[in-house]
RNA sequence: GCGAAAUUGGUGAAGUGGUUAACACGCCGGAUUGUGGCUCCGGUAUGCAUGGGUUCGAUUCCCAUAUUUCGCC
């Protein structure tokens, strides 16, 4: 079966929602947040460390596959979650992302069939197209599909944004034709910037040719303001239908998450938490802790004395200084498991908070904490 | 005991008779949002062994002292 998702919930005071997604590997609850494993592995993590911090769905991505191992292999492997021991659902980004990073000239690069560009690995000569990315999708097995969109920095000018949504909507439909996968769910992408205009646009058209599910992308990729970002948000979300889980593309920051739920948005992803753990930083409540800091030179103390993590329940903070000053990769792999546990323990937070009507005070209650630094 | 060389920050060190003493590491901070993992950005010697002298001016030249290293007895 495709995955289905079921809305049991609108919190009265905002547009935050309470859901299910029932997919071939379990039902999991939203507002949820998915860690990313890139290359088929959330970095330094086995499943089943992910499945004991509760994590349900998880990312990885179309073009780092396709050029390591290749799709092929994940293919013959017996698809995605046979090759990587994940008996969870797995969403795979269309590599969109990537390619248009990697496309140096934006003008000449960037063409109607699809995206030339260089392989990060060896300097190849590439070209990836809608069908191109869904064909892989297909092969590599994921859950959930994304379809290939022109992913443009925040800072494009209007006109450029327009074109490209309009070329993200064609693109979506190519893609839409040739899926062939019938476990596989596949998603829309709307685009537009921070112009209401043109998230509209790309919303209403998008939901016309009736995805599974639809993200909002075009955020966290250009260093725009927060501003920006939650009216990209905003100004898409009217427009999404009720009974379709809403996907907001690589967000994010404790806060962002906050933000996002209470706008209406059910499922989130980030690399934040294993980057900034791989270089000694880890959430907490009180606002983010850097263990470079020499004031944890001889904190015996847990990260947080109240999380329910591996890290926390077993290890001091003097220690975790040690092995991050040090560079030893346990540092950056305990930092990890507490900081995706820290976020989806956030999730669980507002899911209970909406079932009770009180997303805005948790929000008054977390940022009091989170904001206030020690 | 005699002779020679050396003495620059936490470390390894570059350097010059004349504004803010290079660089690296370390240390101290910060960043990071659909991941090109192990990255990026800041800060970090008011002083160049100590005391004299030469000079308009010395970390840089001279003398003495101290310490270290090497060689000889």
């Amino acid at each position: 079966m495709k995955m289905k998702y079921e809305l049991l919930k609108q919190e009265k005071n905002t547009k935050a929602r309470y859901g299910k997604i029932h997919t071939n590997y379990g039902t999991y609850e939203t507002p949820m947040f998915m860690p990313v494993g890139t290359k088929a592995t959330v970095k330094s993590l086995t499943p089943e460390e992910l499945k004991e911090m509760n994590c349900g769905i998880i990312l990885a991505n179309t073009y780092h596959l396709w050029l390591r191992p290749g799709s092929e292999i994940v293919k013959k492997a017996g698809g995605l979650h046979a090759f990587m021991h994940y008996n969870g659902p797995i969403l795979t980004d269309s590599g969109g992302f990537q390619v248009f990073s990697l496309a140096k000239n934006k003008e000449k690069d960037i063409e109607e069939e699809g995206v030339h560009f260089k392989s990060h690995i060896d300097g190849n000569s590439l070209f990836l197209t809608a069908e191109k990315s869904i064909q892989i999708q297909n092969d590599l097995d994921s859950d959930i599909a994304m379809s290939f969109d022109e992913c443009p920095p925040a800072s494009a000018s209007y006109a450029y944004l327009k074109n490209s949504v309009e070329r993200t909507l064609r693109w979506a439909e190519r893609g839409k034709q040739v899926h062939n996968n019938p476990n596989q769910a596949l998603f829309g992408i709307v685009q537009g910037g921070a112009y209401e205009d043109l998230r509209k646009y790309s919303a209403v058209e998008t939901v016309k040719m009736d995805f599974d599910g639809y993200s909002i992308g075009g955020v966290a990729n250009d260093g725009e303001s927060k501003e920006d970002m939650y009216k990209a948000i905003d100004y898409s979300i009217p427009y999404l239908p009720e009974d379709k889980a809403r996907y907001l593309m690589g967000i994010g920051d404790p806060i962002d998450l906050i933000e996002g739920v209470i706008r209406g948005v059910d499922i989130f992803d980030c690399v934040l938490p294993t980057r900034i753990a791989r270089h000694g930083q880890a959430f907490t409540k009180n606002g983010k802790i850097n263990f470079h800091n020499a004031k944890y030179k001889e904190d015996f103390t847990p990260l947080e004395e109240d999380c329910d993590c591996y890290t926390c329940k077993n290890y001091t903070k003097a220690y975790l200084r040690h092995l991050i000053t040090t560079d030893e990769m346990l540092g950056g792999r305990l930092l990890s498991i507490h900081n995706i546990r820290f976020l989806v323990r956030m999730m669980e937070q507002m899911r209970n908070a909406i079932k009770e009507d009180r997303i805005l005070e948790y929000r008054e209650e977390f940022l009091e904490k989170y904001q206030s630094k020690k």
